[in-house]
DNA sequence: TATTAGATACTAAATACTTAATACTTCGTA
DNA sequence: TACGAAGTATTAAGTATTTAGTATCTAATA
């Protein structure tokens, strides 16, 4: 499956990976930006369109569902980034990564001991 | 400085940051998809009024350098990659790379090195 | 210096994306 | 059951991006 999402369509379906299912109006409230109700509601109805959400009824209202996982979009989104800004390489980008201060001495501990367990996996 | 590059804008600069420098011709073959030789020059065009590229004269053609590099790029693609589809975990992205097959042994031995150096360097 | 191949400048059409107005529908409740 | 608040469907305008046609310019060369 090819998953291609606008900016603001990510925005969208960001919300349901989050909390799982929303209605229009909780969209919009997350999304925030001060867009009209209407707005968020043409993009589910886009989205739903390429059958990347879905909806169930709910009062009258309904709750959408993403039928796509983030994992759908990484592929496009992420596969860009890597080969137009860091030459393909994924060795490139995680070396950025490790090096940013963001990452805590915790997270850099769990990082390494799955890097060993790749390790360790290609030694069998 | 904040950089916003279009698709195609990305593409085209992206040669430039191979290749060092190029005409539109040498620009056109390399991005490919069969585009004309006037859309490759609009592409250059806007990139250099928005003064991500310059060029020199170069007999009766342009050569085209980039004036920023790919980090100065980075921030706001990957930033985006980062929050909407690793809820803006690092570490889930890192985790996420690091898993995947194209990694070498030597790849992840390198990457290993790099989150030793880090850890060591916090213990001061 | 007249020609011409190859290049650029200017302009604009086509397409994609974003946004929201307006009209219609639904459901609780007075 | 008539009303109103909250919701949806339809439609389309506004904006950004992509693409390339046509006119013009440049520099090598016959």
């Amino acid at each position: 499956m090819t998953v291609h999402l606008t900016n603001r369509e990510l925005d969208v379906i960001a919300v349901l990976w989050e909390t799982g299912s929303a209605t229009v109006s909780e969209v919009r409230a997350a999304v925030g930006d001060g867009l009209a109700y209407t707005t968020i509601l043409s993009v589910l109805r886009g989205l739903e369109l390429k059958q990347y959400v879905r909806h169930e009824s709910e009062g009258k209202a309904h709750r959408f569902f993403p039928t796509i996982q983030p994992s759908d979009a990484e592929d496009k989104s992420l596969g860009r980034v890597l080969d137009k800004l860091y030459q393909g390489s994924r060795e490139l980008l995680i070396t950025r990564l490790v090096s940013e201060k963001e990452l805590s001495r915790t997270e850099l501990e769990r990082i390494r001991a799955i890097i060993d367990e790749r390790l360790g996996e290609a030694d069998k």
